[in-house]
DNA sequence: AATAAGAGCAACCGCTCTCTG
DNA sequence: GCAGAGAGCGGTTGCTCTTAT
């Protein structure tokens, strides 16, 4: 026996929301407050489904809901906390006062992931060098604009520009059956250009900074509930979140559809997928055997050792056999194999229900050949003194982890010195790092 | 001027999680 | 522990509108 419907359908209204509904709805939670939105319509006298005055509510009346286009500052938070946390919406929302997860979800769609997408292929060039830029304020922005627009809505900002059309509709046209109350307010408070100043960037990132370290750190705690139920849903299922670009990895991460860049005959090699984190980084696809193919066989290892709790990178005969196994640089196999290992403590659920086929071989990745010239692999990266707790006898690498993430978020840390370990990191690189580390974690 | 194409986004849907009795 | 209700979340749909042809 199914759970009952949320609301009773027949009779409901649905569609668009009307300037009486919302003047209804608005009054009704001013004088009772939010909650019981089963009951509310009822209540109201709304011939609506509580979910849908719920949905309205939060995303629409809300008086602390910030109005205009999503700001540059607020873009390029999204666009970090999309590479940690994925679509998670919600979470991403929380970091954004005023901002809803479905506003923000629809602005992702909309705008960054198909500016992504442009931006990949427009950097598709012979040159080598990883361009990454839209860790901090995308670029696609000024650049790689396609040629030429085909039509289409404009923008939010070309409809800001051009105001003179939706406030004057809505005045005139006050159409019953359209163009809701809210849509007005939209306009209004556009034509105020009430977006209220972003926090600095400076402090942005501090917000930033702490927050992903909880969030991982709470990651980490809940991994052990998780990680079998993702499993099993792993196995039960094989959609969810797997990515329309990635298949069943086991015999071999296959590419389900050739990546844009080799159908144009180039190699892709350099050129970061960072937004899209459940794709595979190009230069991740490097002749270095990067990628191997994880065996079931492989991956069970992996869960055990990653349930007895005590591998560490650089020891224990778990990972020497692993190494000799698959017959690779032994530090470069213990950092991949941890990289795995992280990627089932501190991923999300969703990273997790999809690791035993993408994530597992997305990670499996050889650390060198990063970034093209220069060599780098994750026991360099933690050589940094900001990053490794020398006295620890052992490393924890979900803890060096964080102090990593924490390390590659600060803006302002001390790129001179640390690159007498790490070599010269320009900040193109340095955004690169970011970028490719959270899509990985 | 008409129309097709496509962008933007509000709203819906179905699922999961949490709370409560 | 179980079941039902409520709430929340993420994916998807479909309408509205702009622009190129």
């Amino acid at each position: 026996m199914g759970r009952a419907p949320c609301c009773e359908k027949v009779g409901l209204k649905k569609g668009r929301w009307t300037a009486e509904e919302d003047e209804i709805l608005m009054k009704y939670i001013q004088a009772n407050g939010e909650g019981s939105w089963r009951s509310l319509p009822k209540n109201a006298g709304l011939l609506r489904c509580g979910k849908s005055c719920r949905l309205r509510w939060i995303n629409y009346l809300r008086a602390d809901l910030k109005r205009g286009n999503i700001s540059p500052q607020e873009e390029d938070v999204i666009i970090k906390l999309h590479a940690s946390l994925g679509n998670r919406w919600s979470l991403i929302a929380s970091h954004l006062p005023g901002r809803t997860d479905n506003e923000i979800k629809n602005y992702w769609n909309s705008h960054l992931s198909r500016r992504i997408n442009t931006f990949r292929r427009a950097n598709s060039s012979s040159d080598k060098t990883p361009m990454i830029t839209d860790v901090h304020v995308p670029k696609a922005r000024s650049d790689n604009i396609p040629p030429k627009r085909k039509g289409g809505k404009t923008s939010r900002w070309a409809m800001n520009k051009n105001k003179s059309y939706s406030t004057q509709n809505q005045k005139e046209t006050e159409k019953p059956k359209e163009s809701s109350v809210s849509t007005v307010n939209h306009e209004d408070e556009n034509e105020k250009e009430a977006v209220p100043v972003p926090s600095t960037p400076a402090l942005e990132n501090e917000i930033l900074s702490t927050n992903v370290e909880d969030f991982m750190s709470l990651e980490a705690d809940q991994e052990d509930h998780k990680i079998s139920d993702a499993r099993e849903k792993e196995s039960s299922t094989d959609q969810g979140f797997r990515s329309s670009s990635c298949s069943e990895g086991r015999e071999g991460m296959q590419l389900e559809e050739q990546h844009p860049l080799e159908h144009e005959g180039i190699n892709g090699g350099e050129v970061l997928c960072f937004i899209d984190t459940l794709d595979v980084p190009d230069w991740l696809l490097d002749d270095g055997g990067g990628i191997w193919p994880l065996t079931d066989e492989r991956e069970s290892s992996i869960l055990n050792n990653k349930n007895n709790n005590d591998d560490v990178v650089g020891g224990g005969t778990g990972e020497e056999s692993e190494v000799g196994r698959l017959g690779t640089c032994p530090n470069k196999m213990a950092a991949s194999e941890e990289m795995e290992r992280v990627n089932l403590s501190c991923s999300n659920e969703k990273r997790e229900m999809s690791s035993g086929d993408q994530w597992f071989s997305c990670s499996s990745i050889s650390t060198t050949s990063v970034f093209d010239d220069n060599s780098w692999d994750w026991e360099s990266a933690l050589q940094l003194d900001n990053i490794v707790d020398e006295s620890q006898d052992e490393y924890s690498w979900v803890d060096n982890k964080e102090k990593l993430v924490s390390w590659l978020w600060e803006d302002d840390h001390d790129l001179e010195s640390d690159s007498q370990n790490l070599g010269d990191i320009d900040p193109e690189k340095h955004s690169a790092m970011i970028a490719w580390f959270l899509s990985s974690t």
